[in-house]
Formats: structure tokens, sequence, C-alpha cells
DNA sequence: GTTTTTATTTATCATCTGATAAACTATTAA
DNA sequence: TTAATAGTTTATCAGATGATAAATAAAAAC
């Protein structure tokens, strides 16, 4: 019986394409984009140039990386859910917290994320982007109806306002990098500490008024 | 005139070692440790062999990197002032925010602190521990004290308790991580921002008391 | 069963990279 | 002015690293 038999030689071209890429997920995580490609071959059970049947180069590979992680993972749903004032805005961010953070709150997923915004990897502000204007402009819009405060039309949202829901959503984040970046102990219980994070800002807030 | 006077030939070797050290922070802090030492090299106007004339290796240049930002930056005065409740507890930990972003959230500092953490480098859980005890464990005991709960002695803190502060702590943490890793725009007035999540986490947990 | 195709490996290259040794030269001492 | 000292550079090495080409062998086609 061949002890290797889960990566076992003659693979379908697609299957060993989809086994590398997801070795180099793992790999890349971990060691980041200056890890080697012998080492990663080696992990994978084949040898290193194989490597360069399926991707023409080393950066094609990463850039494959990429895409499987960070392109098109923001649920537009997501957007429309926070948006839906027939539930509580708790409940709501809640909700996408314990959502999102599924999605993308995960050790390759968070590893690479800041090996690449390191890198300058242009997909980092790409996703920024994203966030500010699929998440938390949402959520600016939802925390003033909930405080009372006039809507965007009256008053635009400034940097100052976004940046203060960025503190709870980079606190919420910060978690996963203390997890998988980090690697210390945290409470396993993410979504009490979501409930808690969300409790404090709406109450917050509405205690404050800016 | 030599036209590279700044850094030219035959300094006295304290000096070139401190310029070394603080070129190889600035490298360090931007190509991550994978950088070469030809091109630190390159950028402090020296030929490559001489970074071994002051540091027997890569590594042991890095080491004194590490050494140079990380170890006793935590003033201890910091911890005694948090504890001072003859002072408003939202102006102390104002005040504490700002002094202890002006010392740690700063480009290079930010920078190497991620690929140190990244890269597994015992520093960082060193230092992770060290602002917990320090930092974050006098917060939990003033905010209870704010909030007219029950102390440490009769309640001690859980890891749910500390983890809740650790959404402020990073959040703000988070704001230099945007800035300076991400290098996206932020707002300049980091003083309001402090101020705001401050007031949101002390309002929002009085009036949700856990 | 033989031939063809193709996934994979072996062998190898050119360049990069950390590190060392010897040569060089600016400064100091005599 | 010359000799000794020490900071710096030039030359170079050994191993690592991304990438290529030819050889091999498993599967598919005939």
């Amino acid at each position: 019986m061949n002890v290797k038999a889960t990566n076992s030689r003659r693979l379908s071209p697609k299957n060993r394409e989809k086994q590398i890429l997801e070795g180099a997920i793992k790999f890349f995580a971990e060691k980041g984009f200056s890890g080697q490609t012998r080492e990663l071959a080696l992990q994978l059970g084949i040898t290193q140039p194989l490597l360069y049947r399926y991707f023409p180069t080393k950066r094609s590979l990463i850039e494959r990386v990429f895409e499987e992680l960070y392109v098109n993972k923001l649920d537009p749903i997501w957007s429309t859910k926070l948006a839906d004032r027939s539930r509580p805005l708790h409940e709501r961010l809640c909700d996408f917290y314990c959502n999102y953070s599924d999605a993308t709150y995960q050790n390759e997923w968070i590893r690479i994320y800041m090996f690449s915004a390191l890198m300058e990897e242009p997909i980092n502000k790409h996703y920024i982007g994203l966030v500010e204007e699929k998440i938390l402009t949402p959520i600016c819009i939802e925390l003033r109806d909930y405080c009372g405060l006039p809507d965007i039309d009256t008053n635009p949202i400034d940097q100052i306002e976004l940046d203060h829901i960025w503190v709870m959503h980079g606190g919420l984040f910060y978690h996963a990098i203390r997890k998988h970046v980090y690697r210390s102990r945290v409470s396993s219980n993410f979504d009490e500490i979501v409930s808690r994070a969300v409790s404090t800002l709406l109450e917050g807030n509405k205690a404050s008024q800016y």
C-alpha cells in the first residue's frame, strides 16, 4: 500500500492544481511569500519543478492565492441585512459579525492578509475600500438612526465618524489577529465578545451623542 | 566636497554601529526580515561586508533591532497613572492612550511588530504578556470601579472580560495598523478617536452592566 | 498488446545571498 | 616622516533559489 496515498502520483490537472493551490495557501500563511518553492513542494509531496507545470511563476501562484481568498468574498447580502430595520440593530450587528468572522477571521485568511498588507500588495487597499463602502458606512448610517442623529443627506459621514466605527470593527478583527498572528490564548466564545462590543458601541454612543 | 557626507567613510565604531542599527530598523520595517543585507548596505551607503564587522550575523542584527524597539519600552509610570483615582477615568485613559501611542504606534515600531509576530518571534508573546499585565488588567480594575462592579478579590478577571477590553485596545492599535501597514487614509486627529472610544467604553459598560 | 499522450521526476542552470578573507586606506602614534 | 592601528572595500565562496529542459513512467487511445 502506498504510504502517501492522499497526494499520490498522476492526479488530473484539475485536481493537482487545486491541491497545489490549497497547499500554497497553507504554506504561505505560515512562511510568508518569501517561503521557498522547494519547501512548498516538499510539503505537498511533489517535486519542485511540478509547480511550474501548473503555475508559470511563483508570483502567479501567489496571485492565484489572493484571488482565492479575497476576490468576491464580501457577500452583498451582508450590506442588505445590516440595513434591514425590521430587526433590532444589536441583533443585526451581532449576526453580521458572527457570519463575517466565520468567512474571514480564519487562520490562513488573516495571516496572508497581514503578509500581503505589509508587502504593499494592491489587493489589500482594494479590500479596505470595499469594507468601508459595504460594511462600515452602512453601520454608520444605522448607528445614526439608532441614536436619533441626522441622516447622511443632512450631514455626510466624515473621516472621524468612520474611524470611530473602525475602532470597534478593528477591535473585533484584532481578536483574530491575536488568535492567528500572535497565537495568544483568546476566549473561544467570540459571539459573547461580539455581543458585548456591540452593546458597548450602541449604548455608549446613545449616552455620549457626538 | 563629498556628496555622500552624511554617511561618509570612517566613522567611529560607536557611530557606525548606531547608523547601521537605525538604518536596519527602517529597512526591515519596509521589507521584512527577508530583506537582503546587500540592499540594506546600499541604503546605508556602505558595503555589505562592513555590516559583518559590527554584527556577526544577519540574525544578530535583527535581534538587536528587537531589543531597540521592544525591550523596556513599557513605562511603569503608565500603570501607576492608570490607577490614580484622584483623576476621572476618562481623562486617565485618554492620557494613557495618547502617550502610549506616541511611543509605540509609529511606522517602524508597528510594522516590525507585525512582521515579527507573523514570523513567530518570541519577543511578541513576551510583549503581549506585559500589555495584559501592566495595561489591560489595570484598565479592567478601574472600569469595574467606574461601573460599581465587585473588585477582583471578590471576582477575579476572566478571559472574556480581558478580551472585552482588548476590543477597545486592539481597535485603537488597529488605527495604527491601518495607517502604517495598510497605509490607508486615516483621520490625523487621533486624540479625538481615543476620546470617543473611551467615552463609548465607559458609558456603554455603565449602561450595559455585565 | 502496442502506441501515443501526458503527468511527473531527474538533472541542471544562472542568479542571488549570507558570510569570509585579504587588500586597501585614513587616522593615530612614534 | 614613518610605522602601526583600525575602519572600509574588493574579491570570492558555498549554499540557496527560481526556473528550464530532458528523461521517465503512468494512463489513455488505438
